[in-house]
DNA sequence: ATGTCAACCCGAGGTTGA
């Protein structure tokens, strides 16, 4: 099956921040939604943990890359799932952050970009290091003009209406300008976020609500989760949104799913 | 509310990371 004979493509990703706290949510959620293909971020656990079987009962074929205590990724597809990529680069592979695989005919990448910490902390180049690695990957590898998509936890709020205010980030990781630039360069090489290019000038797009201080019931959040298709694609996308309510009630993640819904 | 959560150390609560 290939996302271009499908009558409709539900895509979604989802930090889980740890599948095993999550498993309850994130099986309930599915069976409601009904997502095609579902990338996953922070499943903090090692492979031969990933519960690959309950998700095959679910429909779902899978691909995980898991260290264990922390990261973790993976991709669920119930339109065919082959050719799993988990080897990419030096920088790239130190930690368990990226994992493809070829879903429906499209190449799909789910991918955790590296928190930084702090704006001189050595995880904040590390940070920069890893865009600029992947940026390659793709120069190298993967071709624009084909179907792809990479989506994930990428920790950084591309625009200052993506954080609930500018103001309180002043100094922090997550809206610096090389951080900004790093992903413009990803979206340079071919990528559209089409939620953002579907509402240019919406505020409260949030995906990530800090669990502290009532952050999402304040409506304080960031936009750091999003969907990056290569032009083919985001042509056919009909649908982009932010399922709320899977950031509400009990032992939710602290980021909501973001979904994009692809349709001839 | 200095306001949370999860995994790991282990067998309570501190440490680490987000």
């Amino acid at each position: 099956m290939n996302f271009r004979y499908c009558i409709q493509v539900l895509f979604a990703t989802w930090n889980v921040n740890s599948l095993n706290a999550r498993l309850p949510r994130v099986t309930e959620w599915l069976e409601m939604c009904e997502p095609d293909v579902v990338c996953l971020q922070e499943t903090k656990m090692a492979d031969d943990a990933f519960p690959a079987l309950g998700f095959k009962e679910l429909g779902y074929e899978a691909v995980h890359k898991g260290e264990g205590r922390w990261n973790g990724v993976a991709i669920l597809s119930r339109v065919g799932l082959e050719k799993p990529v988990f080897d990419f680069s030096p920088e790239l592979d130190t930690q368990a952050r990226i994992v493809g695989a070829k879903c429906g005919g499209v190449d799909v990448f789910s991918v955790y970009v590296p928190n930084g910490r702090a704006l001189d902390d050595d995880h904040y180049q590390f940070k920069l290091r890893w865009f600029a690695e992947l940026r390659q990957y793709l120069d190298s590898n993967c071709d624009p003009s084909s179907d792809l998509i990479i989506a994930g936890d990428w920790n950084v709020a591309p625009e200052d209406g993506d954080v609930w205010d500018i103001g309180a980030f002043e100094g922090f990781t997550h809206v610096s300008e090389p951080e900004r630039k790093a992903v413009q360069s990803i979206k340079d090489w071919g990528l559209m976020d089409t939620l953002r290019a579907r509402f240019p000038r919406q505020e409260g797009l949030f995906s990530y609500y800090d669990y502290q201080a009532g952050r999402f019931h304040k409506r304080q959040g960031m936009r750091i989760d999003y969907v990056l298709s290569t032009h083919s694609l985001a042509e056919r996308a009909k649908v982009d949104l932010v399922d709320r309510n899977a950031r509400k009630g009990t032992k939710p993640s602290d980021h909501a799913p973001v979904l994009t819904y692809f349709e001839d």
